[in-house]
DNA sequence: GTCTATAGTATGATAGAC
DNA sequence: GTCTATCATACTATAGAC
């Protein structure tokens, strides 16, 4: 079982990760900045620093990468969600699903924002396939949110499935802007948002933090 | 000055409409659905019922498509934030301009998902004029954002560079989801989102619904 | 303003040597 | 496992008739 290579995997000098990792990640890596459809298979070859044709000793077809890519970076979705399974209290379960989430998918932007945006350019039946993945992953949250509800912690004025949607969104346009040389890393990303998702942004009506004065008080960003 | 052609414009059974404008509708809903890359000018001639060759009487090159879509796309934008000048109170302000921008991008979202997600496919020099676009629409919110916590009315301990951040990735990511036929409309999407963004979903710490009533003793999703 | 015909190029993929 | 050479196809865009 080797390890995948991610654009954000420090690697070291004298690092060997095989043809067909190196193939995954440099092809993740031009499909999240040029899109699934712009990218040649010439140029994937080229970060690979071999020759077109010797491409499909690897793979059968262009399509294979983007498979394999959606499939292993909704897996690592899954085991991330799946580390929560523990957690007895439904809110700490979410937040620890949320900041998990984030910090998985602003390290591996690549692999995700191809799942995320390029899922559309598989076949009918593997895209399906990957549909219905990503839909399980979210019903794993769902679920989560539900029993926060229940449990009376956070608002049945909204369902489930909207609560839902709406930290997704929250969460899952960071990939288009968040740079790993930004002002603030993955980890704060992730607590930032997971707080603006909890509390909101609304202070009082009149008095200045005088409503949520324990996560009020120091400051989040610079 | 003709009006451009939407897919969410209801158009009555015999109205014209210039052919420089079905094109630009025709073009942004294959983007939206298949990618600029993928989407070939045969396909784009196909949906006006004319040959290939003559899209060239209309335009120079495809990219001329994608261009006019990012233009006219953001200067909708810039019309809606604009229209919420005379609000003097900053929070109201955002409000309007939250619900303005969600009910915009999903009325159009065709035009919103090409502009976000395309603009990459722009030569450079276009590009780079998108994007200042683009960020000049966005700086117009984040003063919005300042202005609003100068006045106390919404949390100082996140910079308005992060809230106007995580606003719009509040409400972005909905184009990717929404659909006209679903059980919420544009303008119930939009309310709801800006309902998350102020008050977050937690509720007090163990009391039910005891923080924020006003807002919370209606359903807002059935 | 749309047509037919086609040029010119780039693409995904294969064949077969090493 | 990578190479050179190349095929077959699809693409954007142009030329010129109507």
């Amino acid at each position: 079982m080797t390890a995948r290579i991610r654009s954000s995997d420090k690697l070291g000098p004298q690092t060997t990760a095989s043809t067909a990792d190196r193939l995954l990640a440099g092809a993740a890596d031009l499909f999240r900045r040029k899109g699934y459809a712009a990218t040649t298979t010439r140029e994937i070859s080229a970060v690979l620093g071999i020759q077109n044709a010797s491409l499909y000793y690897h793979m059968e077809k262009k399509e294979d990468l983007l498979y394999k890519l959606c499939l292993v970076t909704l897996e690592d979705v899954a085991r991330e969600l799946a580390r929560t399974a523990s957690e007895q209290d439904p809110i700490t379960r979410l937040k620890q699903m949320i900041r998990g989430y984030v910090t998985l998918a602003l390290r591996d932007r690549d692999g995700h924002t191809t799942m995320l945006v390029e899922m559309r350019a598989l076949s009918e039946g593997r895209r399906n396939e990957i549909v219905s993945f990503r839909d399980r992953n979210v019903a794993i949250v769902r679920q989560t949110v539900a029993a926060a509800q229940k449990s009376g912690q956070i608002r049945s004025d909204i369902t489930p499935k909207y609560l839902t949607l709406a930290m997704f969104n929250l969460v899952n346009w960071s990939i288009f802007w968040f740079r790993p040389d930004g002002e603030l890393n993955a980890e704060q990303i992730a607590d930032l948002l997971c707080t603006i998702f909890l509390e909101g942004v609304t202070l009082g009506p009149t008095q200045k933090g005088s409503k949520r004065p324990a996560t009020r008080r120091r400051k989040l960003t610079s």
